[in-house]
DNA sequence: CGGTATTATGCGATTTGCGGCATAATGATT
DNA sequence: AATCATTATGCCGCAAATCGCATAATACCG
């Protein structure tokens, strides 16, 4: 459910996923988003220099957000751990 | 813990507070990953388009990690609910 | 196969990030 | 208050991101 993302490569992919399990084509979030197709599709090909405001503006259009924590292995499996 | 990052802003806030947490100056976290104080303070103030690589190094040097996912409002309440 | 939607890529033009340096502003310590 | 450490700001220059448009490549469907 939630993904790691440590690199401009992981977050591209990350977004692609979330948009085709949405149903969307890069122009419907290009629409939403005020960006351009082309630029999206660069940006879900690991885009490295992609501004962070611009992948926030795309984790809103789809439902999703960004998290910030102490760096761990895995994602899921530990959260046993936790307790 | 794991803090929420929907805008620059809020990912500037959570560096300079676990940069302060691990009592570490704009100057240490510059020389720790090549970039300078000065764009440093200003991601931390919020820099709208700072670049996800940027933001990644940061993330690094400071042992922390992102991670996406779906829309929540609260963030650690509601693990229970994951079971 | 033919046509259409979707995605990827090349390019010129404009905007903007970041390096680099200087310096102002703020904060902490004595 | 004076000094020193830390953080914030302004400006220049270069490199790069994004725009905007065109178009190629690919996938999808009748």
């Amino acid at each position: 459910m939630t993904a790691l993302a440590r690199s401009a490569i992981q977050v591209g992919q990350i977004i692609q996923a979330h948009r085709k399990a949405q149903g969307l084509s890069q122009t419907d979030l290009a629409l939403r988003t005020g960006l351009r197709q082309e630029l999206i599709s660069r940006i879900e090909n690991g885009h490295e220099g992609a501004k962070v405001g611009t992948i926030c503006e795309l984790l809103a259009a789809l439902d999703l957000e960004m998290t910030i924590g102490p760096r761990t292995k895995s994602s899921a499996a530990d959260i046993r751990d936790i307790f």
